[in-house]
RNA sequence: GCGGAAGUGGCGGAAUUGGUAGACGCGCACGACUCAAACUCGUGUACUACGGUGUGAGGGUUCGAUUCCCUCCUUCCGCACCA
């Protein structure tokens, strides 16, 4: 009997595939659409470790699942090929981006070959090639002709804007803008210079420029992101980092505030996930109040999803930044405030937050509570952020707590407002409970009915109104970097911002000599300035670049048509493909990648160039793979707290890691410079030589924490089909777990087996019964119910757990029947591609296995003639009763009845009650 | 602190609407094959004082709870002076 050798079988079916282009797709209308994505690898110069293929091998079994079912299936893949590491490369090495890039995608493109995944290669989008990013910044130019009209709940051309301006100014005007924006009439409109036109249609542009606070590092000469900063200096290199205001570009994702949350609604996404999203946006409903500050004109605008609090009012606190402070501070106060907020400023915010001390410092100023008139003391602190809301709070110290520690510390009255706030003496109680007292108009109220109350009487006075606040901010859309899309803009000679044409798309990127960025931090590529000044008559272009979420942002319909050269998805492409049906990818995009991509959906909504509101319909996140590493004992290695890490392929738990090897390891990781072996070690010494043993310890899968392992090996160790099957086997999708290889020579194990079933002999003949048994056709009807259910929910463990009960039955038959052996590679094909493709030829079947029919199981081979009832007395289970399968519930208790077991369990007592559940379980009550 | 997910043998995990807890695989033990080993095949494998007891702990609903409800503990993830 021939044996099952995977390298040839994978040789054979790759031939195959090749020769028959199975995996390209193209528009059939005579069948269903179904469009299964990936999230877009960024192909970073590591590779591939077993915990990527993770999703991509789920989403594989789906799509080839949906295709045996008879849809048209998408399922492509690209590279997120944008991004920092690319860069930092190049400013290690001085290597161009793109050709790092590049070989990059080399090396992820022949290690997902290996996998057996059934991309369409031809549709692959690459974001950093011209022809995709020319509609990156196409896409950037229709942002920035456009603004966001709240009423007709949609974008709209900014032409239409202008044309409203010139007819009745922006009095009516109901949009998405910033809050200091400008009002004029029709007429003060016209007067305007058109320098002053265009910087007002930048509160109202979709992409818009601002000026804004980002992290700039003197030390680095560059800007960071948030997450490149710990503990107030720098990640790399310690660097201190400040607050420098810049000029950047916007995208005005507020304006969709709303419709990204109710279009939650709609999805089929993990409740976490929506939570995450739901979060982040934000959206609390509440009132803005205005105080007027006693003495002065001005009034201090507050927001607060409390307006029912108002009359527990007892002071106020602005943020130290807050612009009236200079205005409202008496002259006595004038110079402990100035002291106050130097020593604000001089503390990064991430020191301010993790400020725990109560700290403050009363202006000397009073504002007048606009319902009771009572004059309350104006304070700044720290722990209001001028960032949020309108930097100003109206202090409720017996219902928040922050007021309250505030309040005692500067001991200011605390007034009960709520009934049940009984335990003031000690704590604040944030509860909307029971009934208001001391608050005049409302007392007496519930939550519910004092709001609108509030709320109107503010309305009436004209010191307040409801309003809908959202956490979500405007994204930051710049980068001071290189390897990004250049903006499609440029500065005419009056420093207005002019678009470039469509025609002069893609505006590729200048080489450059050197990548850093600019002394005063503007971008690399401020240093091509024949570039930055090419255009002539003054004008320059934008040095900055789009951040890596520009490209994904959109990618997904790109690959409906990937080779469109008028439009950056056409329109008979976008109605077939509609929008992805199933998305899989980790958790990590939950509020990044995922909601920048709803929202520029919903903008190509607004403008009819798609027809779907969402771009995601089912998105399943695949849980992480965590790496083993081998660890020396955590306490063997003082002053190194993490132990020393050991490369997995050198040893195993519980090995002993002698004195010469540990010295050449502690040598290769420059962490352990200090490790004195003689001090620092606890050695063991039980046979002449000194040791310490291993452990191993499950974390992140890391490069850095020498516990990766290449799927390549496993590939060349295994094959690919088993590699596939196992990785599947582990557990269920979304859950995150230890790579364990112990498991993988099970599945091994049954894919020689499922071999062994054909009876192939010496010339490759496969050697079959024509005619199938019924036993045989019974463990196959089964085998495809479970298939086809633990698919449809993405039980894929249990998948394979089935296939595998399946086929040790049948090894027990010896010789199986044509029937089943056509059927059993039909069912293995999503998991097993390779083998399963190799055995359908063995049956002498035409074509290749992927374009084969989904096999529906037949009822009457599931039948059983009797059923196994577990008879149980008060709940236990006390033995097995095999029952014709036709009887129904008196006769199934009758038939339990006058057995001799029953009976004995029964002795002579009555039963008070006897539970048959059909096909199930009988349960006596005694 | 707030929100979410989870907790089952030595290990990964199964049990789909409440109905035989531990499927399947690993590991381990024994046996067959072999000069021997590997491979392969077979048998067994939650604990047990053999009465029973068992799904993080305690309580509840039910004829019956891993599954539903309440309280608590632990782990992981996300958010957080958010007014």
């Amino acid at each position: 009997m021939q044996e099952f050798d995977f390298q040839s079988v994978e040789e054979e079916a790759r031939k195959k595939w090749n020769e028959l282009h199975v995996y390209k797709v193209d528009i059939d209308t005579s069948k269903p659409k179904y469009y299964v994505l990936d999230m877009f690898p960024y192909p970073s110069g590591a590779g591939l470790h077993v915990g990527h293929p993770l999703g991509y091998i789920a989403s594989d079994i789906f799509s080839r699942y949906k295709r045996l079912k008879g849809y048209n299936v998408l399922h492509p893949m690209g590279f997120d090929a944008f991004g920092l590491p690319a860069e930092q490369y190049a400013l290690q090495t001085g290597q161009h981006p793109a050709k790092t890039t590049k070989d990059n995608i080399e090396t992820y493109k022949r290690q997902l070959g290996k996998i057996g995944f059934s991309y369409d290669w031809s549709r692959e989008v690459v974001t950093a090639e011209p022809n995709y990013y020319r509609w990156t910044q196409w896409i950037f130019s229709q942002l920035f002709k456009s603004w966001y009209n709240n009423t007709a709940e949609k974008a709209q051309a900014i032409t239409e804007l202008i044309k409203i301006f010139e007819q009745s100014g922006n009095l009516e005007v109901n949009a998405a803008c910033d809050e200091h924006t400008p009002q004029f009439t029709a007429e003060e409109w016209k007067a305007f210079s058109e320098k002053e036109q265009q910087d007002i249609l930048m509160h109202y542009r979709l992409a818009y420029q601002s000026y804004s606070l980002v992290n700039w590092c003197p030390g680095l000469g560059t800007v960071l992101a948030n997450d490149e900063i710990v503990n107030g200096v720098s990640e790399r290199g310690g660097f201190p980092v400040e607050r420098k205001k810049m000029s950047q570009w916007f995208l005005r994702i507020t304006a969709y505030a709303e419709r990204l949350l109710t279009g939650l609604d709609t999805l089929d996404w993990s409740v976490s996930m929506k939570d995450m999203q739901r979060n982040w946006i934000g959206k609390s409903i509440g009132a803005k109040v205005s105080f007027p500050v006693k003495n002065h004109d001005e009034e201090i605008e507050v927001f607060t999803t409390r307006v029912d609090t108002i009359y527990g009012v007892s002071f106020m606190t602005l943020a130290p930044e807050h612009e009236l402070v200079e205005k409202i501070t008496t002259a006595e106060y004038k110079d402990a405030v100035q002291q106050y907020q130097k020593a604000c400023a001089a503390k990064s915010d991430i020191e301010r937050q993790q400020e725990k001390k109560v700290s403050g410092q009363f202006t000397g100023a009073y504002a007048i509570h606009p319902l009771s008139k009572v004059e309350i003391p104006i304070y700044i602190s720290d722990y209001v952020l001028l960032g949020y809301g309108t930097g100003a709070v109206m202090a409720v110290p017996s219902g928040d707590e922050r007021d309250y520690r505030f309040a005692k510390h500067f001991d200011l009255p605390i007034i009960q407002i709520l009934d049940i706030q009984d335990n003031l003496e000690n704590e604040a109680n944030p509860a909307k409970e029971g009934k208001y007292v001391n608050s005049d108009i409302i007392n007496g109220m519930s939550y519910s009915e004092a709001v609108p109350t509030v709320i109107a009487a503010l309305e009436k006075m004209d010191k307040g109104t409801g309003t809908i606040n959202y956490r979500l901010r405007d994204a930051g859309f710049s980068r001071q970097r290189y390897w990004g899309e250049p903006f499609p803009v440029y500065y005419d000679k009056d420093g207005i911002i002019r678009l470039l044409d469509d025609e002069q798309l893609p505006l590729t990127l200048p080489e450059v000599e050197k990548y850093q960025p600019t002394a005063d931090g503007h971008s690399p590529l401020a240093h091509a300035t024949d570039w930055v000044n090419e255009l002539g008559d003054g004008k320059t272009r934008e040095t900055d670049t789009m951040p890596a979420f520009a490209g994904s942002s959109w990618y997904f319909l790109r690959y409906m048509d990937p080779h469109n050269e008028q439009a950056f998805v056409g329109q008979d492409a976008q109605a077939y493909w509609q929008n992805v049906d199933l998305y899989i990818g980790g958790t990590e995009h939950a509020v990044g990648h995922l909601l920048y991509s709803r929202f520029w959906h919903k903008f190509f909504k607004d403008n009819a160039w798609v027809s779907t509101e969402e771009p995601f319909k089912k998105l399943v996140n695949q849980g992480m793979i965590q790496g083993r590493s081998l660890m020396t004992k955590a306490d063997s290695i003082n002053g190194v707290p993490e132990g020393v890490r050991v490369p997995i392929m050198l040893c195993s738990p519980g090995d002993k890691l002698y004195e010469d090897k540990l010295a050449q390891l502690i040598q290769s990781d420059n962490r352990f410079a200090n490790v004195d072996l003689e001090k620092d070690v606890n050695w063991e010494n039980t046979e002449g030589k000194r040791y310490i043993t291993l452990h191993a310890e499950v974390e992140k899968m890391s490069k850095s924490k020498f516990n990766v392992v290449n799927p390549d090996d496993m590939i060349g160790e295994y094959g690919a089909d088993t590699f596939r099957m196992f990785e599947m086997f582990l557990g269920p999708i979304e859950a995150h777990k230890p790579w364990d290889i112990n498991g993988i020579e099970g599945v091994s194990k049954f894919v020689r087996k499922v071999w062994r079933l054909y009876n192939i002999d010496e010339n490759g003949q496969a050697n079959f019964n024509e005619e199938a048994s019924k036993e045989e056709l019974k463990v196959l009807h089964k085998a495809i119910k479970k298939a086809e259910e633990d698919i449809e929910r993405f039980s894929f463990n249990t998948v394979v757990s089935g296939l595998m009960i399946a086929v040790n039955e049948w090894t027990k038959m010896k010789k199986l029947g044509r029937a089943t052996l056509e059927t059993l590679p039909i069912l293995m094909s999503p998991f097993a591609p390779f083998v399963s493709e190799v055995l359908w030829s063995k049956m002498g079947k035409e074509g290749s296995v992927i374009n084969a029919a989904f096999p529906s199981y037949d009822e009457q081979y599931l039948k059983e003639d009797t059923v196994n009832y577990p008879v149980s007395f008060n709940g236990k289970v006390r033995f097995q009763l095999e029952v014709d399968a036709s009887f129904d519930k008196k006769q199934v208790e009758e038939f339990v009845l006058v057995q001799e077991r029953t009976q004995h369990y029964i002795q002579n007592q009555n039963p008070k009650k006897i539970i048959v559940v059909l096909g199930k379980i009988v349960n006596i009550v005694m």
